[in-house]
DNA sequence: ATCCATGATGGAATCGTTTCCATGAAGGCG
DNA sequence: CGCCTTCATGGAAACGATTCCATCATGGAT
């Protein structure tokens, strides 16, 4: 009592039923070349009552590329990414193409394979939040791929990118904490995140603190990673009077951490997040954070890569602090 | 100055640089049928010199089906999700297999839509959290989509699927709850989870509580609808001395209502919420949660969907009551 | 009335792969 | 030595759509 096969209705079956040719129903559907109006409704007529759906397979084999837009993400799991997916799910809806997604873990390797990958689906349109340096991309853009990237951008080149205003907001987080006192202040960041190091720098040179280079500290993109780096640095130098987290995951391992340690938040240390989550405000103590607009990054990268293919054009998007309860005067 | 066009590398240019037929360089390449070593060799050396890459275009077009899995989640968002999607990704990867992701906003027109795309794009896996009833997707079984359902399941078929033991979740918070000695316990939950209203009204007339249908409030999936559904419940019934939140969106908002509305948790009401995430832990206070496994579930889904093609299963894992401090006794 | 431009139309080629089938060679067995 | 089985191999068909091109009809302009 097997299910019966189903064959599926082709663009044939609609030319017999319609008595037209092939190429008739297809420049009818497709909107191409012309047609008269009757020819044109008996097709449409014919389409709608075998309930024709035109199969993307033979499409795509013609055009020799799919449509879709894949999305390279470290990991899905991470809100902050997980908004940003939503935003480029949005605008692909509204352009009705479907969405491939992928997580690379920020490993390199497992970078150029997805690319790869993508390149034997003929996916020509992508989205992707860079871990690799540009080397990997190469053959992507050889083989004529649109890509853009998302938070981060490849060094080198000069490549379409969408991102948070990392400079300033990292900026206005440090001007924050040193107003209130601080300077020994701490920067845990990600791997791929050297841009905010890099206006973490420049913005205690700008207020005159030197900076000690221990108090840099970089993780990997896991929870595991993020709390290590949290620990270690807490323990290592309990003199940092203020911590600022290059994102909601390492967020979340410094109070953690903290926790762990008997450090208070924000009586012994003070703390900034990068990315306004929603738990932030539930936090203990409330959170403040540099929010970004995570849903609009990938939104306007959707938008850059469907309409804008070519262009090449980068994209700067603000951050804004929002002040609540975890920061307080150098003890 | 324009990138010169690359022409594809295909499997005649590998024929034609091994010195043997395309039927040859297939067998070969696919491992099907049979090949002298001599000229298995030659192949595998053209085919790498010229670093050939099969498209799967061409593939997709003569077996008739795209390979990889269409995942339909309400919202990706909401981290249950990000981490059931986590774990299809996870399985994908290992069986090689891209994922296609389509949110639904728990939409049944909307679900409608992306089966409808999936099957233009002749994907046969589909892993979906459905919202709809039945009825829309017996156009996928008719086209002999592989389905799995993950988290919920459509009423009325017996349909594979992979889902938290909500029954006995629900009953453990529940009777946590009674033994606390509340009686006046509210459920909130979002449509879609009927499961666990069931499980709920059960549990109730077990242990002898009448089930007073006030208490029972719906919300559907935005954060919106869910702060109204737990504000409105905590004004309209100031008597309730438990709320069972039926998902972590929901919990957040009711830990935001309470607040708002200064209802101290857990002296004056006690929080159960559904689905642990990192955040309940640094809520303030720590939340007691109904933990599932939803990377496993995603996991178990996509395997279910590429190993069993065909055979109904249904699987069910265990969920685990992880007690914080958000509970207290009766006020 | 003739000619040309325009529009409608269908046959056939094309995209890149897999797979069916026919062919030929080689080897084992009687 | 001849026959049959098995293996290796390549040509060609198939998948389902788009699109090039040739054909034919129509109608307006000269």
């Amino acid at each position: 009592m097997k299910a019966s096969e189903q064959r599926r209705v082709t663009v044939k079956d609609v030319a017999e039923a319609a008595g037209v040719g092939v190429a008739t129903v297809s420049r009818v559907l497709t909107g191409t070349g012309s047609a008269s109006a009757a020819t044109r409704e008996r097709v449409l007529a014919a389409a709608a009552r075998l309930d024709y759906r035109p199969s993307a397979l033979g499409r795509n084999l013609r055009r020799r590329h799919t449509g879709g837009i894949g999305l390279l993400v470290p990991d899905i799991t991470d809100t902050f990414y997980a908004r940003l997916a939503d935003g480029v799910l949005a605008c692909a809806k509204s352009a009705g193409e479907p969405v491939i997604l992928g997580t690379t873990g920020d490993d390199p390797e497992r970078e150029a394979e997805l690319i790869g990958s993508l390149l034997e689906e003929s996916v020509e349109r992508v989205i992707a939040v860079p871990c690799g340096d540009g080397e990997m991309w190469g053959p992507a853009f050889r083989a004529g791929l649109g890509v853009v990237f998302a938070e981060r951008e490849v060094p080198g080149r000069n490549l379409p990118s969408v991102r948070a205003d990392d400079r300033a907001g990292v900026r206005t987080a440090v001007e924050y904490l040193a107003g209130l006192g601080h300077r020994r202040i701490a920067l845990l960041a990600r791997h791929g995140q050297e841009q905010r190091v890099r206006a973490f720098r420049e913005a205690l040179a700008e207020l005159g603190v030197p900076v000690d280079e221990e108090l840099i500290v970089l993780a990997r993109g896991t929870r595991d990673s993020a709390y290590a780096a949290a620990a270690g640095l807490l323990q290592r130098r309990p003199d940092v009077t203020a911590v600022l987290a290059g994102g909601n995951m390492l967020g979340e391992a410094t109070v953690l951490a903290a926790r762990e340690l008997v450090i208070r938040i924000p009586r012994d240390v003070s703390l900034v997040m990068f990315d306004d989550v929603p738990w932030a405000e539930l936090c203990s103590p409330p959170l403040t954070v540099i929010s970004q607009p995570a849903h609009d990054i990938g939104y306007r990268a959707a938008e850059l890569v469907l309409r804008e293919r070519g262009r090449p054009r980068t994209v700067t998007l603000p951050t804004e602090l929002i002040v609540r309860a975890s920061c307080g005067p150098r003890r």
